[in-house]
RNA sequence: GGGCGCUUAGCUCAGCUGGUUAGAGCGACUCGUUUACACCGAGUAGGCCAGGGGUUCGAAUCCCUUAGCGCCCACCA
């Protein structure tokens, strides 16, 4: 037998790459490979980081959840499937990607041209790629390489074309012109929940207007406006309405004319205001109505169009000021509010101020109703009926109300993106304008107002169209789109062959989606929405939502705060399964969390006190005379199963019978709560157990019963715990679980009850942790000698009073019948006498005792007052009444040790 | 303007559908040269569960209300 020799610290990076090394050298991320029948399936797949940089700490704690619940159901003997991959990502990325070659080679993505800025981007995204790869496995990330998908890859591409089509030929996308988010910076246009509000301080203008002022914050835009708009019921302006008349304006005269309209808020500036129907959503919406004629006059750069006169060509915002000059000069500035605070519509990638334009675009239309299986139905209602059912649950529940405010309300879906790097729309055009129009914005910036052609032919399909002189539109989509596939499009649909429909069947829907509730709306709602509808089955059967990763003092992470912690840095300083433990306990679905590297340090604590617990199992079993771990299969020696509970092997001692009882307890809850997903819940009892339980009683224990019988217990509670620690820690635990043979910790199978459980044991050893904490007191309190006689007296024989006389580290015990104590009434099967010489502190002690003392009696008569009160036990249930007297039992056990306290300092 | 949360020990938070004397970790303080671990051990002190009202035998938990804080959504020119 080779002595062990096991390092008093555990170090982390000496191990983790090699073991993961292993695990993927073993092919058991892939389900395929697993071994045993395995006839249920657990699948999640990874929201795909963006391959914009590097991993955060927000993909940490994904990473940390996600291996959990998936290490977990593995060894639950599910045929467990991770898929990972990555998101192109379009907007981000190509913003990355431009300011790096601005910064670089002072070059934008026009100097270099289509082709070659996509392949700059590829490059780029490639690199990041790897990045990210090599990160998810230094967090321990159990996903299956084999199945990696990328939303830009050829599978995907064709998933996204094949959707685009078949949603096109439902009548569910159209084309159409409309006043978009433009964001001049990214030169394209947004999704309305890709901008955001930032509240500004900003300037309000009362300008007159001919015959009335009216109020705006944006006077640039105002050149052409013609139009003056007064609630219907506004008293102030109900004799001008229809009528025209000619107003000096900014380049001359204009013929304006007053309309009414409900949009306009009398409370608000003069109640009156002129409309720009082509920068504004709602004086489109307006115009619209009131059949109003739409002018550009602010470009996709930002830039003045030729309608604004002697403007054109400056940048509308930055002209502001010039403008309002030129009202001034004309005495048409009334005043000017300068405490005027609005909300700004920025982009959500760079904060650019957004730009509302006419373009002509492409959109999903999700009221529109469609037929689905008979029945006349809507993508939105599609979305609300997926969460109304129940089909799918969101945890935790509160995001119900927000996932379906946002539903309600949904707008269609602007898909189409003026962005190089994407999946372009599968639609081609044939017609000499359209076509020159195309080609024209094909790595150009589009500069005419795209208003729809009739004269032009439209193909959507799958793969280009044959014949001449087709062009494709230049437009991307919207990156959501493909992300929106992901659950189908990583298990290969579109594709009908068998194996795809077969994994398609076994794997969908995916088990849980497990991402940060900021990207509900973007991600997950558009997840239902595309899945719903192409397959008719949801996409999850359950959304389970994390928070944000916060700094120590609740702020967000942010390189300009400079307080980002890298995860990396965590591993390579406390490990990954310290960092991830510190992830996730402590934090629970739907809350932000804060992280410190204090905290990370805590967890590192435990890894090693885990480490340290094994360390001494195992080479206090392999001393002994038989070793264990010599004999094939540890499992031999009490397993499999314990036939009859652990009547099997019959422990000897209470600590025994306790620690048995205790583990079958965690057993059975830390599986319920890793079920029930409430993973903070169970690593901290596991905690408990782990540290308070096993190492700072039964292992002091285990020292002094030399039987073997206990290196058994130790062994088996230390496999057990190894087992259930596992998806929290899987280095540790795996680097640990090498000391044994057989196959890796990785596919072992969970633990499960064994019918340990021992009420009594348990009862009765907390009794005695109750007389050893009093001893213990004791001898602190005696500072001056130590303690010189103790003597125990039993009723019944109790073996652990070789325990107690170890652990309280005393001499000269002596055992004996109870005697006919006074106290014995309250209940109790122990007493202590301990004389003690010398002592000077006990006066403190005693005032303690006694303040317990009395404590523990008004609570029984508490209990007692309760018990007799009629209307409690009439209508309290039974089991409460039942708790209740057992806590009168434990009290009065209490109060017992108590009582022989106060006597021993008495006596003295 | 709508909606959703939060307020529990010095700090960070658990406390599910009401039922132990409200818990944990960290921190503080006291003690400890115990052969697994100082990345340790044994203890102690800290709480009117934000305030007020109600329902109930019983409320941190349910209802109403007040105050402070946060987040999301929304086209106020």
């Amino acid at each position: 037998m080779d002595k062990l020799d096991i390092p008093k610290a555990y170090e982390a990076k000496d191990y983790e790459d090699a073991i993961y090394a292993a695990w993927e050298a073993s092919g058991f991320f892939n389900p395929d490979n697993l071994p045993g029948d395995r006839p249920l399936a657990f699948s999640i797949t990874l929201p795909p980081p963006n391959v914009t940089g590097t991993l955060h700490m927000g993909h940490a704690v994904m990473l940390a959840i996600e291996d959990i619940m998936v290490r977990y159901q593995r060894m639950c003997g599910k045929r467990v499937l991770w898929i990972p991959g990555t998101d192109h990502a379009a907007i981000a990325t190509q913003a990355k990607v431009e300011k790096l070659l601005m910064k670089e080679e002072g070059k934008s993505r026009h100097d270099l041209g289509r082709e070659a800025f996509l392949k700059r981007v590829e490059q780029f995204a490639a690199k990041s790629h790897d990045i990210i790869v090599n990160q998810a496995k230094k967090m321990g990330a159990s996903l299956d390489w084999s199945r990696e998908a990328y939303t830009l890859d050829a599978p995907r591409s064709l998933a996204v074309r094949t959707a685009f089509k078949r949603m096109y030929d439902d009548g569910l996308i159209y084309r159409g012109n409309r006043v978009i988010n433009w964001c001049s910076r990214c030169q394209s246009t947004l999704a309305d929940d890709e901008v955001d509000y930032k509240e500004t301080n900003a300037k309000f203008y009362y300008l007159k207007y001919g015959p009335i002022t009216i109020g705006t914050a944006r006077p640039e835009t105002k050149f052409l406006d013609k139009v003056i708009v007064v609630h219907p019921d506004d008293a102030r302006y109900a004799d001008i309405v229809g009528k025209e008349f000619d107003v000096e304006w900014i380049e001359g005269t204009v013929r304006a004319r007053v309309i009414a309209d409900k949009a306009s808020d009398m409370t608000f500036g003069t109640g009156a205001m002129t409309i720009t129907p082509a920068h504004s959503h709602e004086d489109f919406q307006i115009a619209k109505e009131h059949g109003l004629e739409v002018v550009q006059i602010i470009s996709e750069d930002g830039t003045f169009t030729s309608a604004a006169g002697a403007f054109a060509g400056k940048n509308a915002r930055a002209s502001r000021d010039e403008i309002v000059a030129v009202l001034e000069k004309k005495g048409l500035v009334e005043r000017i509010d300068e405490n005027y605070v609005h909300n700004l519509s920025v982009c959500y990638r760079c904060e650019t101020p957004v730009e509302p334009l006419p373009k002509l675009q492409w959109f999903i239309d999700v009221n529109k109703e469609f037929n689905r299986d008979g029945k006349q139905v809507t993508l939105k209602a599609l979305m609300q009926d997926a969460v109304r059912s129940g089909a799918i649950k969101i945890v935790p529940e509160r995001f119900d109300k927000t996932y379906f405010n946002w539903v309600d309300n949904l707008r269609d879906w602007c898909i189409s993106r003026q962005l190089w790097f994407g999946h372009r729309i599968p639609a081609w055009y044939r017609s000499s304008v359209i076509a020159s129009e195309a080609r024209q914005s094909y790595g150009e910036i589009a500069t005419s107002s795209s208003t729809p052609r009739n004269d032009s032919e439209l193909y959507v399909g799958i793969e280009a169209p044959e014949g001449e002189g087709w062009v494709q539109d230049p437009d991307t989509f919207d990156t959501w789109f493909s992300a929106g596939l992901w659950t189908i499009s990583t298990l290969g649909w579109p594709d009908q062959g068998s194996q795809t429909l077969q994994q398609l069947r076994t794997y969908h829907p995916t088990s849980v989606l497990e991402t940060g509730y900021d990207i509900l709306f973007f991600w997950v709602a558009r997840m239902v929405l595309m899945t719903t509808y192409l397959v008719g089955e949801v996409p999850f059967k359950m959304v389970y939502l994390h928070g944000l990763v916060r700094d120590e003092q609740g702020r967000k992470m942010s390189k300009s705060l400079d307080n980002v912690i890298d995860p990396l840095d965590m591993i390579a300083k406390f490990g990954a399964d310290a960092t991830r433990l510190s992830l996730v306990i402590g934090s629970t679905p739907g809350n932000d969390s804060k992280l410190s590297e204090e905290k990370v340090a805590g967890y590192r604590n435990f890894t090693n006190k885990l480490w340290n617990i094994s360390r001494f199992v195992l080479t206090t079993t392999n001393n002994h005379p038989q070793p264990i771990l010599e004999k094939e299969g540890r499992s031999t020696l009490y397993s499999p199963p314990f036939e009859g509970g652990a009547k099997g092997w019959l422990p000897e001692t209470l600590a025994d019978r306790w620690i048995l009882s205790r583990l079958d307890t965690v057993v059975a809850s830390v599986t319920k709560k890793l079920s029930a997903h409430e993973l903070s819940s169970a690593g901290e009892e596991l905690r408990d157990f782990t540290w308070n339980d096993f190492a700072d009683w039964y292992l002091e224990i285990a020292k002094i019963q030399k039987r073997e019988q206990t290196d058994q217990i130790l062994l088996h509670v230390l496999e057990t715990i190894l087992k259930l620690w596992h998806p929290f820690m899987p280095f540790v635990t795996e680097q640990i679980w090498k000391n044994f043979s057989g196959n890796m910790l990785l596919i072992q199978s969970w633990p499960t009850v064994t019918g340990s459980a021992d009420l009594e044991a348990e009862k009765e050893f907390s009794f005695i942790q109750e007389i050893i904490g009093a001893i213990r007191n004791l001898r602190a309190a005696n500072k001056i000698e130590p303690i010189k006689k103790v003597s125990i007296v039993v009723d019944r024989d109790i073996p652990e009073h070789e325990i107690i006389k170890q652990l309280a580290r005393v001499t000269d015990i002596t055992v004996g019948e109870k005697p006919d104590g006074s106290v014995s009434t309250v209940v109790g099967s122990l007493t202590i006498h301990i004389p003690l010489t010398g002592l000077v502190d006990l006066e403190a002690e005693r005032t303690r005792l006694t303040k317990e003392r009395d404590e523990l009696i008004s609570y029984i008569a508490s209990i007692d007052t309760k018990l007799s009160n009629t209307e409690f036990t009439g209508k309290a249930p039974e089991k409460v009444v039942a708790q209740m007297k057992e806590k009168r039992e434990d009290a009065a056990r209490k109060l017992f040790a108590v009582n022989g306290q106060i006597f021993m300092i008495k006596s003295q």
